[in-house]
DNA sequence: GCGCCCTATTGGCGCCCCGTCAAGAAGTCT
DNA sequence: AGACTTCTTGACGGGGCGCCAATAGGGCGC
């Protein structure tokens, strides 16, 4: 079997068994088991346990660029209501790839997993602030920044009372975040252009 | 040594240790040489590995009372920023403690550490309400809460940015917080209570 | 067609770590 | 003092990970 054929179907597996229990109950023998090699072949593509679950995270948090196609392009209101409508669609599509993301917050103050988080948090924020139309080279633009990613956070702690507690109806989170949203981008980033 | 002592002991090791790096990198011989007892002990004190973890985890997430106490009892604009300035006072003044709080998020999906973190989400979200004096009991209320518990994740990721990465000075990350949770009470939570 | 080489692949070795446990030390009560 | 309880220790067994030498298997030159 072709060695790109063979890492892919290693990750499909390990992506399927790090999302149904936490790290330290998977073993490498499991995912070894689970796509019918030896248990060797995993360390010899990826290194380790740990560069294995590296790239496992690496892929779940990539959100997808479909998040960003067709978006309306009117007034900043329209644009915020889509963005954040076809946020919730795109994550209520492949929710079970965002559990794990939630969940993948974990492991301490391990540098590796933190570094995988905060390049994909940028990614994130680069794709919103295409999305809403704002310069990204604007005066005070760090400080928005900083928001976003808070935002961010509140964004998948809401998603998470919807798709999985079941405590916010799809409408409540759309109002709940569409309005944040708008609140940072229109009250709070102009006053932090004024400092 | 007493045994209460003797427990105490090794648990302010174990924080210590847990506190500067990742789960998988401490071992149950660290935490003992460094309390200066034999590797068994602690699993007769704690039972285990993860037991022991838990316990440290539950003793740090624990908001003190202190950020409920002496809070100004005026309107709710008034409870609102009182309670947001006491909450960034306190967690700056341990802010090592909050540091781990948000790293302590993994896991997977470990049922007792998700359990351990509702848990004192829930008392969070108590103490929240309280010091804004909202009936618990009023209808649509769990609507409100799931909005406080997204809120709070937000402030986590907020408190983040200030403090350890910089990007929001106090006055910003103040104002973030007090507008959006009375953007929830004032606005969104009375809509919820129409449905 | 045959042998060669390079790469994928395997299984075992050594190490570390955890949970358990029986034995020893220490303190207390009668 | 003796016995009982509790604290404490060090060792045993099991399991998982990283490493590596040995094997297989397919493409290439001859």
């Amino acid at each position: 079997m072709e060695p790109e054929a063979r890492r892919d179907q290693i990750l499909v597996c390990a992506r399927r068994i790090f999302g149904e229990r936490p790290y330290g109950a998977v073993s490498l023998a499991d995912v070894a088991r689970e796509a019918g090699v030896a248990r060797g072949l995993v360390g010899h593509y990826f290194g380790g346990k740990r560069e294995l679950y590296l790239e496992v995270v690496r892929e779940m948090i990539a959100v997808p660029d479909s998040v960003l196609d067709r978006l309306p392009k009117g007034s900043l209101e329209e644009r915020v209501s889509g963005v954040v409508d076809r946020f919730l669609t795109v994550v209520s599509r492949h929710r079970g790839i965002w559990l794990v993301t939630v969940d993948v917050m974990s492991h301490g103050h391990d540098p590796d997993i933190e570094a995988v988080m905060r390049e994909s948090e940028e990614v994130t924020v680069d794709q919103l602030l295409r999305a809403l139309d704002i310069d990204p080279d604007a005066e005070g633009i760090e400080s928005l920044r900083a928001m976003s990613r808070a935002f961010g956070s509140m964004a998948r702690a809401a998603t998470n009372e919807w798709l999985n507690r079941g405590t916010l109806t799809r409408d409540q989170t759309v109002c709940l975040l569409e309005r944040t949203l708008l609140l940072i981008v229109l009250d709070l980033y102009p006053a932090c252009r004024d400092d």
